[in-house]
DNA sequence: CAGATGTTCATGCATTTGCATGTATCGAGG
DNA sequence: CCTCGATACATGCAAATGCATGAACATCTG
């Protein structure tokens, strides 16, 4: 072998990298499409679904932020809106003086609910057919060490 | 074992494509605050990376489209952006009265190249040290094989 | 405790994006 | 050839986004 010395990790690593991100355009591509997105942005389901899951129900904007592309002025104002949507309820955090807590309504876990049962299928119709279980379960734990190690911060 | 139906497929299918969905957050996060995205936002360089990896050096709009996560108007508009700084150039398409070519130019073709090297860097940074080369390889060959499933359109 | 520095969130403003629509061209039938 | 529907791209306009900044609070240091 000649002397490929550090290069070929390197263009493996990209060419990873532009496997994921393509497959995700391909995927998101589709999502969008469907009729569970017609009322509600990806970005803010996105910020229902996160809320959904967090144990206490109350999540403080700036973790809220880590977990979403988006800067931290577009989510603010995101938030703003689903706020007046009357979809969360903003509180100031007991703790922090500087931060805010977010929880859903009860309307906003309605339409998480029933935004998520039609995206569930949506995302079964486009993975399911693509990838065994096995392969499924695989590429979830090799995404999962990923973002592991790339610093994501687990939720409160 | 109890009746789950066909309620653990969509879960797992849902689960996998979280956990790609969030990697692929957390590294398009730590991508897009390198400094090689400073000048030239994360979805024009796409495009001028796309373009670079045409074999024939002409791409049309719609190919480009299906490639990238933008809508039609929006990418026109991009495309619009990079012709004024000098960076691609556009043509009518000579098949298709309907249509748009595009080519780097040798200025767009040289910045790619710079850029390039800079993000690759990056991404090594944040993937070499997560996944083995042949964990990289093995979520290459998923991530591929999901994204042909879902349904690209191979470059010409 | 006072001051300096850092963090969290909101807001003004310019840019970017998407939706709806318009224009030109293509391709299939009659 | 002509008409009809579909496709490719551009543009008006409203909405969303990011950057720079500001205000309020927290934390650290001496």
């Amino acid at each position: 072998m000649a002397a490929e010395g550090k290069e070929a990790p390197s263009r493996l690593a990209a060419e990873t990298w532009e496997s994921l991100f393509r497959a995700q355009v391909a995927v998101m591509r589709k999502l969008q499409a469907g009729k569970a997105f017609k009322n509600v942005a990806i970005n803010e389901y996105d910020v229902l679904f996160t809320l959904s899951r967090c144990p206490s129900g109350w999540l403080r904007l700036n973790e809220l932020n880590d977990h979403v592309l988006l800067s931290q002025s577009s989510l603010s104002r995101l938030v703003e809106r689903l706020e007046k949507r009357g979809l969360v309820v903003r509180q100031p955090a007991p703790d922090d003086g500087r931060g805010v807590l977010l929880k859903l309504t009860e309307e906003g876990a309605a339409l998480q609910k029933e935004i998520g049962r039609e995206h569930v299928r949506d995302i079964s119709s486009l993975v399911v057919p693509a990838l065994t279980a096995a392969e499924q379960k695989e590429l979830q734990r090799l995404t999962d060490k990923l973002r592991n190690s790339v610093g994501a911060k687990p939720l409160k």
